[in-house]
Parts: structure tokens; C-alpha cells; sequence
DNA sequence: ACCAGATTGATACTAAATATCAATGATCCT
DNA sequence: AGGATCATTGATATTTAGTATCAATCTGGT
């Protein structure tokens, strides 16, 4: 879980991926003026580092080196950025992960953890149009898809 | 919040409506094996006697009588037979509110609270078939709505 | 190098909910 | 009705997730 130092960029060996991920993030963030720090690195190349969504406590552990409210107040600007999105599980836990795209919703895998974006699923005129129909003004939606992963069905 | 006792049943006044809705349910819950407590009869009703979904904390101060590990333990019955069911705000605070029908979702005014059931919404179609389509098996989903009530809209 | 102000982290704190467990009480059985 | 049984209760302690505080530190701009 440990974090590689930049003292690598530009070496011919391929940094890995998270640290570009961390690097771009850190350059989008600077661009709406917020500092590049150390401890904020190292939040956010653990999120990027995680293959699953995950929990503010699992960043905590992997960062034993960062204060815990550190931790959480990257998670928080990170989403505030929509650099993360949150998702929360069927027992309520909420969980981070890296977004890919604008709005759009997950499946989660309830076996093994795995999270899928939700493709080609435009809810969101249906909700609204029922939203209109009882003469409510929608302003926004949170929905989760629960069920078994690909693979995790197949056993 | 006194809930009135039984010794008026079959009187010339009408009960008030949760007295009714108690009975039902823990008619419901004696079917199934759950004992008729005076504790759990009084969730049941302060529970049927809010007009908006109510949080546990709400409860517990109306029923200062009533431990609160009852009242959660209480909810979670009610909510485990379908009897009532969670709703989510858009802060992730949890509520509560009467079951009417089966599955369905809800639209939550932000301003007053109010809550509505989202008729003709048949999202659940489209969300199996783009779950399929990824080789999903869906189980589930959880869904909120969130928005301005037409009254308060209207201000 | 300097400065202003953003950021950090140790700590305390809050809020929401569950675990414990002895005492109570509802239901069943006869 | 009486009694045994076991679900239920409630006071309390504990857990969990996250926020508030605030002095010390670090960053970025000049």
C-alpha cells in the first residue's frame, strides 16, 4: 500500500497508473486553487489504488501515516469535486470510487463488492415525468442497482 | 401522544385511525409469532401518528416512556415485515414512513419534508434490462427522488 | 526568503445505532 | 387459573462514522 514517491517521473519504467490518476487530480484541484499537499496525495492515490469501492475506514488503514480526519476531509472535497462518487450499499454503508463520467448510476455487487457503471439507463426522464405528473418539481435522484456481478452469478 | 386503550372498541365514537392501524399490525405481527407488547404497541402507533417520515430520534422523544433500544428494536420488526419503510434524504439521514403498497419509491420535498409515492413509474424494467445487458443479475435497487412538493413549489 | 492563509493532525466530541444482560411479562399448556 | 418458557424490555455500555477545535505547519505567490 505504499504510496511511490515522484522521484521516478520520467524514468523510462511506467509509473504506476495511480499515480497518474493522482497527478491529474492533483492539477484539477490546483486549478480551483486548492494546494497540492503530501497527505492529500497520499488520499488520493489510495482511492485510486483500490479495485473495489471502499470505505472512509479503508483509507484510513491504509494510511496509518494520515490523520483520520484528513482522510475524511479529502473524501469530502473529492466528491464536493466530483472527483469521487459515493454509493451506498444495501445496509446503508457508504462507499467511495473513483468517477468515470458525469452523472450515472452502479450495480453492486452484493457477493464480492464489484461496482459497474449502469449503461444506456435513462431514468431520469421517466422519474421526472412522474415526479411532474403529481406536481412535484424534481431536482435530483439517488439510485443504486443491487444484484450479482457476471461472475459472481455464474458460481 | 396517549394512545387510547382498547376498552372503547365497538363505541359509538370512532376510534382516532391509528387505533385501527395498530390493531392491523400487531394483528400482523401476532400471526407471525411477535407477541402483543404494550411498548411495541405504542411505536407502532406514534409511528402511525406522524404525518411526515420521522426519523428514530423522533420516536424516542415521543415516547419517553419507551426505551430506546425498544424503539430501534421496534422500527427494525416493522420494517423487516414490511410494515413500514426507510426512506433516505438526500443527506443521507434516514427516515421512516407507513408502508402502503408493495415496492415503490418515493419523491421527498426537500423544503417541507413531505413525502409522496411515485406512481406509474415503472423503472424497474429498464433497470433490469440494462443490469442484464452487463451481465448483471439484479436482486434489488434503492431509490429516492428528491424535489419540491407542489405546494411548495408554489411559493 | 517572507507572508497570508490553507492545511494538517491530535484530540475531543457528537450522533446513530447495536450489544449486554438481568428483570419482566406474554403466550401456551394443562 | 397456575406455571413454565422464552420473547421482550430497558438501563447501560459500547461501537461506529463522522465532525469540531485549534495550535502548529506547510504551500504558493510575491
Amino acid at each position: 500500500m505504499t504510496i511511490p514517491t515522484l522521484k521516478h517521473a520520467g524514468h523510462h519504467h511506467p509509473r504506476p497508473r495511480s499515480a497518474a490518476i493522482v497527478d491529474d487530480i492533483v492539477a484539477h484541484l490546483a486549478s480551483m486553487g486548492y494546494r497540492d499537499t503530501e497527505p492529500r496525495r497520499l488520499v488520493i492515490g489510495a482511492a485510486a489504488a483500490q479495485s473495489r469501492p471502499f470505505t472512509a475506514e479503508d483509507l484510513c488503514a491504509a494510511l496509518p501515516c494520515v490523520g483520520r480526519a484528513t482522510v475524511f476531509r479529502g473524501l469530502r472535497l473529492l466528491v464536493e469535486t466530483n472527483q469521487i462518487c459515493r454509493v451506498l450499499l444495501e445496509d446503508r454503508e457508504l462507499r467511495y470510487q473513483l468517477s468515470h463520467q458525469g452523472h450515472h448510476h452502479h450495480m453492486l455487487c452484493a457477493v464480492c463488492g464489484a461496482s459497474a457503471d449502469l449503461a444506456n439507463c435513462d431514468v431520469e426522464e421517466t422519474l421526472r415525468a412522474s415526479a411532474t405528473a403529481a406536481g412535484f418539481q424534481m431536482s435530483g435522484h439517488w439510485l443504486e442497482v443491487y444484484g450479482r456481478c457476471a461472475s459472481c452469478a455464474a458460481t
